[in-house]
DNA sequence: TTGCGTTACGACTCTCGTAAGGATG
DNA sequence: CATCCTTACGAGAGTCGTAACGCAA
């Protein structure tokens, strides 16, 4: 048994278990996967792949308890060498931050600029996905950290920590109806609302408000990101219900925004990342650099 | 970076950092370990060992932190081990216990038959120890599962089972004063005792009721099982405190016991493993085992 | 026929063991 | 001077790549 073998289930797991393209993978050639496969399942004594015929279908039972410890061993191994990098001061490591457009957008900027200011060397990649997909991406090391409201309770071998609370306003061009006289959910439901996606930037926290008043809003436009609302509000399609960091009094003074906070419970934007991973110095500088941006927001 | 070169930190930890009883231990030339050393060093880009000239003293912090998580790839690679050979159906596998004297010699020799019986192939291996040592067994991977009743509550990377509860008694010889009349830890206390030594089947039960009553027993021997307190009390030295259990009607004819249990907490005698290891079927078995007769001799 | 996996064989790399050498207490 | 570690070098084991073959969609 060694690590090249067991790094193999992996990619096979990760490939359909096609030995053609896990060897791709792995930058060797097809009929060395081959043979150490059938090293490791002899020395093991059993096979760890249902086959039909030649061809790998899946995991037996053995196969997927024994790939969970591989998983362990994975992760050992990767903080091993984070660990030795970070130790060395190594300076061309690398970033990767997955979050969703409100927070790349509205967050990310300064702290961003102040690690590469900080740590020029290492490389910043950031990927923009819905809430669903981040803890994905961590899952398959495909990102360091996750930045993002929704989705982020449920599993348990993640770390979560708590960044920034906001509220929701309500944005309308300016000499709009709704911007004189009290606010209410129900009067907000007299008008066509565009918002975010299911499972963006507290979209739960409006579908509960909603619920809990039994109103029944009338969602014209569900986007991903705050400007593609912005930018449907301005043409006078409805009322939009965006992020209170997404509305810029500068760049946005055609349209009025609406404190909703009396209105929509608050959302709270949460950075994540894997509990067994060991998080490298200038990653735990941007977390910081993070939580330090969320705290000058507030004022 | 392989298996064999991270198994060499964990041994060199176990040899006192010296190269040579490592190589001993890993059935290679002491030149060979020197080298797998210095290529891990070069690829993990720091040295993981603090050195004087050219001995190890001991690991840097970074090797401190690297050590840990080669602790849970070998506890990984262990399980695959495990598991496979569990899958096979191998019947050669191997029992380790760990245990103190009044388990050994009163609960296990019916699970210990059975065992035998179900599994010829496997041998069993009893490791007699103190209660301190049991923990360590386990941590050592020399121990499968510790069976004791004393200082197993403290770590939280074991599991933890119950398997029967129980009390003291006195014994004295018959025709002692203590048989007749009403017992009280003062009247205990006015004959020298004979007990278990300190960290030994549930002594500290015993010394939280003394001194929880305010009083102080003449302890003149403390030893680690029932059958040398036994002894000692058929000739005249003193009252023994000892295990229901160990009090046996037929062969300790000329002992009266004496019911302890209004007087002294019960003990509840535990079995545990580590957590993170996985555990072949027969070593489940071996466990249903000994609870199947902790139930048994309840009656 | 194409895609996928296995088997055979020669070349290369890696690791080991032997042996000699240097440092430390 | 005994113990411990390092270095040099040749032998052997292990792994890879090429290539040819078998099998199924």
């Amino acid at each position: 048994m060694n690590l090249n073998q067991l790094e193999l289930l992996r990619v096979l797991q990760e490939t359909d278990f096609n030995l053609s393209r896990a060897a791709e993978k792995m930058h060797v050639v097809q009929s060395a996967v081959s043979r150490q496969l059938q090293l490791l399942e002899a020395e093991l004594g059993s096979s760890l792949f249902e086959r039909h015929g030649k061809r790998l279908l899946g995991l037996t039972p053995l196969g997927e308890r024994i790939i969970r410890e591989v998983d362990q061993i994975h992760k050992a191994k990767k903080n091993i060498q984070s660990m030795a990098d970070d130790f060395r001061d190594n300076r061309n490591g690398a970033l990767h931050v997955a979050t969703t457009h409100t927070q790349a957008k509205y967050l990310l900027p300064m702290p961003v600029k102040n690690f590469r200011e900080k740590y020029p060397g290492i490389k910043i990649y950031m990927v923009q996905s819905s809430p669903d997909d981040l803890i994905e991406l961590l899952h398959k090391h495909e990102a360091d950290i996750a930045i993002c409201t929704e989705k982020l309770a449920e599993v348990d071998d993640l770390i979560l920590r708590p960044c920034y609370q906001w509220h929701h306003v309500a944005v309308v061009p300016t000499g709009h109806p709704l911007a004189d006289g009290k606010l209410s959910l129900e009067r907000l439901a007299g008008y066509p609302i565009l918002t975010y996606s299911p499972g963006f930037t507290g979209r739960s926290a409006i579908e509960r408000a909603f619920g809990e008043a039994g109103v029944q809003p009338d969602i014209v436009l569900a986007a991903a990101d705050s400007d593609v609302i912005k930018t449907y509000v301005r043409l006078g399609l409805g009322v939009g219900i965006i992020a209170e960091t997404s509305y810029e009094p500068g760049k946005d003074a055609d349209l009025v925004a609406l404190d909703l906070s009396a209105l929509i419970a608050p959302s709270t934007t949460k950075i994540a990342y894997l509990k067994q991973l060991y998080l490298p110095s200038y990653c735990r500088y941007f977390i910081d650099e993070l939580l330090k941006q969320a705290q000058a927001n507030k004022h």
